[in-house]
RNA sequence: GCGCGAUUAGCUCAGGGGGAGAGCACUACCUUGACACGGUAGGGGUCAUUGGUUCAAAUCCAAUAUCGCGCACCA
């Protein structure tokens, strides 16, 4: 980083129009080249602290940069680039999944553009094609991030298939396996027909749809009595192809003369003889009561199936065909196999009416095609001993969500947590490391690739499912440092680890935060993957709806970083980020406000740097740190630092600093409102004041902004970076990235509570005089005579104090002239604003009609008469007096008080009008 | 069905037991040597409804309504 003065960044005085391209492009090339954003950038890191570390959430190689990566990555790099300046030993850790499902499907949307299949291409071609694709596209994502000014450890960049975090995979599937943990079953899973394989349950989206509850009468083989059928419903007519029993509810009177006589039914189409049973499963209120079961296609039915022994068949090829079970109807699509049947059925005279029903269906979460519950072989990890601990570790609070609600959420979803389906039909991913021996019928798990078997020596073969892309990124934060190959991991987690912070979306707290607790937990002997996890706000559009390409409504950052720079976009986001689920993203509101702002910050620089063409900082340094330390000889002096301090322990506090709503408004009000409001307008009559008021006010000029430059880096690194290398500010750290954080006990002697009193009561005087001209329409370049008395218990010194503002008043308001004192009184003619402990008399002879003025203060008398009758209300409820603070009490009583001699003052005032 | 969240100015949202806030939009005035992406002054809200707790409720509690999210699904 030293190289940073070689990169020449400008050190010239800044263009007058603030630019955020001709700024940004060039600061993020010279961060990278003068050694890019390790755990130590530029020698400043001080390993005595606490070392910090972040975790990326891997985008897919898939992936573009989207609004949810925008925020979130924003939030990242504020909280990375703070530590950083804080000294801590920070890195954030950047990377790529490699996302198994949605690569594979971009491969062969590619191959079909060419007219093939995957399997025309064979496995070791499609995979090399996948690479291919992986080398050309997969870091398109990673190279945004660098557009948005995110300091992350690009030159660490890891893969969730390197080779090294193969190793890893295959250590936890290994060692998994041999503690019986992962296993095969043959049972029910969420079958994609589409993708053609297996997803876990939480991989499935469910969409409530509109649909019909079919009634299907199945005729008894034997009647009983005078029962010739049964009418069965259900929302899949189709899958009755594979039907092997009807379930009634035992409770059921309707159908237990039937049971009793144990009676079987013919199914219909299928001609296949069935029975009927009872089943606590069976809802006899719902539908007719009588379910027909098909173990091969539903969840539910394959339980009872287990329980009453009956036959599986599976009617569906792997992409939802109807097979050769499925008689005349094979080779038809589920669709058309539902309305053949169904009008198969009724040509039979066995369709009673439908109803209409609403039911949810599960979709695939990367394509969208119904899910079709499909009976296979699949290998499964055993949840419950590893969530145990990881459940755990939330209650005691060693992992704790931002907001804390997550919480339950977490909780709710662990403790009824089911095995997770982990084989994917899939070619792009890892492979599962089982082997099979299929002359001695050995299988087993191994780290290594086996080829002969262990027992008879004959050659093996390879288990040809892939891994959950799931499965591979819960072992994001370890696996990226190096566990378990890498020869110094034991010395790198013991230093890094846990992590920080992990801040995502909450649509993967199941997917992902979870799993990664629970790996963790396993593997690292009970360590937990971070401290924090920020569940971050989605962003929806500014109508509250979800972005998404069919909509056409995704706003894309990349434009907004175009339009606006990436420092507005960072703070127009922060700023929108509070504990609320979602973020309405309104681009002209949102960005107006961010852009104006970052306009604001270099406008009050350029008028800082303006006025220091005499500033010797070397003469108003620290001896040690080099650093313009700051002067307090006016009161407005003492405000503005006294505020800083105030604005920097707030920073320090705010509950470990993920409020980024609350902070980035901190930061704005103080910018805005306070330094350019009042302390820069104060310095343009203080520059000029005497040498020593100017040199007062450029040093704390350039003190405030430097500190304030500091505190904005964060989250608008560029603009503050830029103005910052300008800004005589005596520090010699090569870029505001490395230089320090301020700490609010540093400055704790700044706080000053008579300042902030003194320069309250200037604005009080500014603003009546500003207000009365804006009523009375009179020009601001009018000078008007001021005459302030001051009142309550210590008039004397309050008077001191205006006095001793008065340059500034009479520069601030246009007076002709100001005095101040105890026992001032009022001209003829003029108007009067009442102040906390003022009376401001405005001399308006000639200027004004006071009829006018005679409204305007009866109105106000009104007013404060309706305000002092709720107070003395409250000061006469005897409970209030019993129960309240005192405080509250005596500030209720000052305030009436106040409120009285106010109206007294009004009073007179009208009858000093006539 | 169960759980969670939201409901405050025209819009987007902060705040949070003791006199309603910001930005945008709106109105009036101001091109004063940082900034018109600006300045100054203003207008605008019974803080969803109903009950309760409290001396005091926009704020806490409970119901209701509307919207949103999640989980689980009865075929």
């Amino acid at each position: 980083m030293s190289e940073i003065e070689e990169n020449e960044l400008d050190k010239a005085a800044l263009p007058k129009n603030y630019d955020p391209k001709e700024i940004e492009g060039p600061l993020f090339t010279s961060w990278f080249e003068a050694g890019g954003f390790g755990r130590d950038v530029a020698g400043f890191a001080d390993a005595e602290k606490p070392s910090y570390t972040i975790v990326i959430p891997p985008p897919n190689i898939t992936g573009v940069l989207h609004m949810g990566h925008a925020l979130n990555n924003t939030l990242q790099d504020i909280l990375t680039r703070k530590a950083r300046m804080q000294g801590r030993p920070t890195r954030w850790v950047v990377g790529t999944d490699h996302a198994g499902i949605a690569t594979q499907n971009k491969v062969e949307q590619k191959l079909a553009a060419e007219g093939k299949t995957r399997f025309d291409v064979g496995r070791e071609a499609f995979l090399e094609a996948c690479w291919q694709w992986r080398d050309k596209y997969g870091s398109t994502i990673i190279e945004q991030l660098k557009s948005m000014g995110c300091s992350c450890d690009y030159n660490q960049e890891k893969f969730t298939m390197d080779a090294d975090y193969a190793t890893a995979i295959r250590k936890v599937f290994v060692d998994w396996w041999g503690k019986g943990l992962v296993y095969k079953g043959h049972r029910i899973i969420n079958w994609c027909p589409r993708c053609t394989t297996a997803l876990a349950d939480d991989e499935v989206e469910h969409q409530d749809e509109a649909g019909h509850l079919w009634h299907l009468r199945y005729p008894l083989v034997e009647p009983v009595g005078d029962i010739e059928y049964l009418v069965v419903a259900t929302t899949r007519p189709e899958t009755m192809l594979g039907d092997t029993g009807v379930a009634v509810s035992p409770d059921d009177d309707r159908y237990k003369a039937l049971v009793e006589a144990g009676a079987q039914v013919r199914l219909p189409l299928m001609d296949r003889i069935i029975p009927v049973f009872t089943d606590d499963y069976v809802d006899a209120e719902f539908g007719t009561g009588a379910v027909k079961v098909t173990p091969a296609h539903d969840p539910n039915d394959f339980d009872m199936g287990q329980r009453h022994d009956l036959e599986q068949i599976n009617i569906f090829t792997e992409e939802a065909v109807v097979n050769e079970n499925g008689g005349r109807f094979a080779g038809l699509t589920r669709e058309e196999a539902r309305e053949a049947v169904v009008a198969a059925l009724e040509d039979l005279g066995l369709l009673d009416t439908p109803e209409e029903h609403d039911h949810a269906v599960g979709h695939c979460y990367r394509c969208g095609t119904t899910i079709e519950p499909w009976l296979s072989d699949q290998w499964f990890v055993k949840m419950s001993e590893l969530a145990a601990p990881a459940i755990e570790a939330v209650r005691t609070g060693e992992v704790v969500f931002h907001p804390k609600r997550w919480e339950n959420v977490y909780y709710r979803w662990m403790e009824n947590i089911r095995d997770w389906c982990i084989s994917r039909q899939l070619w792009w991913g890892h492979r599962i490391p089982v082997f099979y021996c299929d002359t001695c019928g050995w299988v087993g798990a191994s780290e290594e690739d086996l080829t002969v078997c262990p027992e008879c020596g004959a050659a093996l073969r390879q288990d040809e499912d892939v891994l959950d892309t799931w499965f591979s990124s819960q072992l994001w934060p370890f696996a990226t440092q190096g566990w378990p190959s890498d020869a110094g991991w034991q010395a790198e987690l013991a230093a890094y680890y846990p992590t920080q912070v992990l801040s995502t979306a909450r649509d993967i707290i199941f997917l992902w935060v979870a799993r990664m607790i629970m790996s963790s937990m396993n593997f690292l002997d009970g360590q937990v993957p971070f401290r924090d996890v920020i569940v971050h706000p989605t962003v929806l559009d500014k109508h509250g709806n979800i972005m998404s390409k069919s909509r056409g409504n995704g706003v894309d950052p990349l434009v907004l970083i175009d339009k606006y720079g990436a420092d507005s976009m960072r703070f127009g986001l922060a700023l929108q980020v509070t504990g609320a689920q979602d973020l309405k993203f309104d681009e002209e509101k949102i960005m107006t406000m961010a852009r104006n702002f970052s306009t604001k910050v270099w406008n009050a620089s350029r008028y800082v740097l303006m006025n220091l063409e005499d500033f010797d900082v070397a003469a108003v340094s620290d001896k040690e740190t080099g650093r313009v330390t700051p002067e307090a000889v006016t009161d407005a002096d003492r405000w503005i630092l006294s505020r800083l301090a105030r604005l920097t322990r707030e920073l320090g506090e705010g509950r470990e600093g993920y409020d980024f709503g609350v902070i980035a408004r901190a930061l704005y009000s103080f910018f805005w409102n306070e330094f350019c409001d009042w302390y820069i307008e104060l310095s343009k009559s203080q520059l000029n004041l005497g040498s020593e008021e100017r040199l007062a006010a450029q040093r704390n000029l350039v003190f405030v902004l430097d500190n304030a430059l500091r505190m904005l880096h964060p989250f608008m690194p560029f603009i503050t970076e830029k103005i910052w290398l300008s800004l005589p500010h005596g520090d010699d750290r090569p870029s505001l990235m490395v230089a320090e954080w301020p700490c609010g006990e540093d400055f704790a002697d700044f706080i000053d509570e008579r300042a902030e009193c003194a320069v309250e009561q200037l604005c009080a005087v500014v603003g009546a005089v500003r207000a009365t001209r804006a009523r009375y329409g009179i020009s601001p370049k009018h000078p008007l005579g001021v005459i302030v008395k001051t009142t309550g218990d210590d008039a004397a010194t309050g008077s001191e104090m205006l006095f001793a503002q008065a340059s500034q008043i009479e520069s601030l308001a246009r007076t002709a002239s100001f005095t101040v004192s105890p026992s001032a009184e009022k001209p003829a003619h003029s108007s009067v604003t009442i102040a906390s402990a003022l009376e401001i008399y405005i001399v308006l002879e000639g200027l004004v009609d006071f009829d006018a003025e005679r409204a305007r203060l009866t109105k106000e008398r009104d007013k404060k008469a309706v305000d002092l009758e709720k107070l003395n209300k409250k000061l006469n409820n005897e409970g209030f007096l019993a129960k309240a603070d005192a405080a509250v009490i005596e500030k209720t009583r000052e305030d009436a008080g106040e409120l009285k001699i106010s109206l007294e003052q009004l009073e007179q005032q009208l009858a000093d009008l006539g």
